[in-house]
Formats: C-alpha cells, structure tokens, sequence
DNA sequence: CCTGTGATTGCACGTCCTGCAAGATTGCAC
DNA sequence: GTGCAATCTTGCAGGACGTGCAATCACAGG
C-alpha cells in the first residue's frame, strides 16, 4: 500500500467504469431490449464471464450508483464545518451545481429511467444504498446511532426525495431554470415547514 | 357491466392474489433463492407460463404492490375533505392504525425486503408506481397539473419518504412505538420545518 | 526468478423470460 | 342453448441470464 491505489485497484476500476460507460453507451445507441451483456462485456474488451464479477445484472451497470461516487458524498458531508446543522450541510452536498461531474452523472441516470421503467427498479436500489452512506454520516455528525435515533434516516430521506423529486420535474420540463435554484426552492419549503394551503409553485 | 366487477376480473384477481401470497409464503418457508416460479405456480393452481401474465419476475410477485391498493389509497386522497390541505391528507391516509389491512400489507414488505435485499429494487420500484398515483391525486385537489407543478410530487414524496423511513426504523427497533404515533411525529417536524439544529429524538 | 494472492476466463448447467399459436373460458346476443 | 367474439390460459421452443467451479493469467513482494 504504498502508492495510494496500486496498480491493481486501478485495473479493477477501470474495467468497472468501462463496463459502465459501455453499457450506457450502448442502450442509448441501440435501446435496452436488443443489448446483451455478451455485447457489453465485448465493448469494455472483456469476457462476457468477467461482466458478473462486477455486476449482477445489466441494469446495475447501466443506472448503478458507483460505490466511489457514494463514498465521495458521504464523505464530502462529513467535511462540512462542524458547527453547520444537518440540513444545509445536504443540501450543500446535494444541490452541486448541474455542469459538476456529480450532477451530470445523477442527470443521466434520470433520463435512462425515464426512457426505460425497467430501469427503475435498480436505479432506486441505488439511491437507497446512497441514502444509507449519507445517513451513517449525518448520524455522525449529530452523535447520534442512526439505528436507534429516528433522525438522521428521516432528514437524509427528505434531503433525496427532494433531490429526486425535483430532478424528475426539471428533466421532464426541460430545465426550466437552472437546477440549483429548483433545489434551493424545495429545501427552503422544506426548511420553513409544509405550507398547509399552498398556492400554485409554478412561477 | 351490471356486476360491480363481472366474473372474469375478479378471477384474474383471485389468481394475482394467489400468486402473490403463493410467493410470500414460500419466500418465508424455504428462502428466497431456493424458490422458483415452477413452485410458486403449482402452489397457486396455475401453469408457469401464466405466472408471466401477471409478474415480471418473483421478486415482483412478492413485493408488488397490488394495482387495487394503490388505486384505493389514491382514492382515499381524493375522498378527503375538500377544504383539507393536500399535508394533512397525505397524513390521515398514510398514518393507518397498524392493525389495518393496509399497514399490515407494507409491514410484510419491509420486513421481506429487510431479509432479502435483492428484493429492494422491486419494493421500491413499487413505492415509486404509488408515489405516482398520489401525485395525481393531489393534483387533482390542488387544481394545478402535476407534470408542470413541481409541488405535487414534492409534498408527496416527502410523505412518502416518511413514511418508508419510519417504517424502517420501526421494524428494525421493534416496533418501540405505536407506528401511528411514531408518523404522526415524524409528520409533524415535516410541518413545522426541519430543524436547523435538532437534538436527539429518541426519547 | 519464484511464489502467493487475486483477477480473469471458459465451461456447464439450470433458471428465467418471451413470442407464438393452440385450446379453454366467459360474456353477449339471438 | 347455441354460436360468436373477446379474453385468458397453456405448452413449446429458444435465447438470454446468472452462478459454481476449476484452470489460467497478471502482478506484487521477496
């Protein structure tokens, strides 16, 4: 372990991500019925066999969340200045802005799942997994075991429906406005308490 | 149409719900991977080809939500007092006594997905399909459309984000609590803002 | 160079899932 | 009740999926 990552760790990632990209790349390119994994193993130049060391379906590889970017996040969260509650430090590590790789990478996943349902299953596998990441940090945050304190599973839950809600809403909308400002909107509302008779939020 | 639901809808039901429960069961009785769609039709009456007409996969069968549930809880919205903002609704139809059939319904879900994490995708894919339907709902309540109007999906998933949350948390503390009383709290910091510096709420 | 660890690969096997066409069941009209 | 049309079920065939296993290959360390 004296170089940060040796040279195996990198091959192992580097097939990850050209299996991924492949897979995209692909089901964009031909649509997701007519790929099969033999094509996608050929694209990312390796065996067919190989492609299940790394996932355990196609969909995974199209619309999985990557465990570096997970751990990215979560970690990002535990970097925020130590005196800034939980809800801001989420929405600062959420709401990037839309050119970031991490928004870029969020976008496209949302715009496969919405081309293909089929996707969904798995793309939300995902989240969920992102979802726990976050929440073990938050719980650190606060002091708190997020097994046995409701909380930090509670905000890290509203922190990603309001993430996915809203990124739904402005690809299906053709971003309206730039994706930062949606994002702040919705955790100010959420922030300030659920209006009980709100108007038309159209504007 | 002179019957409520004629002869053939309501064997079609029979038979979803056969296979349904058919697939519960045995997912708790031998596991989930020693199981297959040969058995689960036997056990339901039916040939396996048939299975394929009413799931996408076992995993669907057992954590499916039914379509008839989701409708009537989407109705259930609509059928709430129209002077009611669409928060307080959401509540009233989601914070079941969790004796109730619905309750009980989730409840087997989580608990089946907590055992077997292959089953998340399709839960969720599920709670997504349902996320919809209540969107529209209040949609329609607020007058506004849905697909414009980011507010809709948005209160909606934070409801239904707490309610997964709790859920969760419940289950895998043992049910601490009344589940009622455990949503009604959790609903209530959704109401009145999310904290910027909350403290423990485990007590 | 040699050795051990870990990744890749081929093979075999059973299950999954779908399209299609034949057969059974039901609703409806007469 | 008979026939017709619509719908649901079923068997079959075939390709894709996903996994265990054992052989092979690549790399790091001595």
């Amino acid at each position: 372990m004296r170089t940060p990552v040796d040279r195996r760790e990198l091959k192992k990632l580097a097939t990850h991500r050209a299996l991924a990209t492949a897979a995209r790349e692909l089901t964009l390119e031909r649509g997701l019925d007519a790929l099969t994994i033999d094509e996608i193993a050929d694209a990312a130049g390796v065996s067919p066999r190989t492609f299940f060391n790394y996932f355990a379906c196609k969909e995974e590889a199209i619309v999985g969340v990557e465990p570096w970017m997970i751990q990215a996040m979560a970690d990002e969260v535990r970097r925020r200045p130590e005196d800034e509650d939980p809800f801001r430090a989420l929405l600062a590590v959420l709401a990037a802005d839309e050119d970031s790789e991490i928004a870029r990478r969020w976008t496209v996943r949302a715009e496969l799942a919405g081309r293909y349902p089929e996707l969904i299953p798995r793309q939300m596998a995902g989240i969920i997994q992102f979802e726990r990441a976050l929440t073990a940090a938050i719980g650190a945050r606060l002091g708190v075991d997020p097994d046995v304190d409701p909380y930090p599973r509670l905000v890290v839950a509203w922190a990603v429906a309001t993430l996915r809600s809203t990124l739904e809403w402005w690809l299906e909308n053709d971003r309206p406005v730039p994706l930062r400002d949606a994002l702040h909107r919705a955790f100010q509302v959420l922030a300030e308490g659920v209006p009980w008779r709100p108007g038309s939020h159209t504007a």
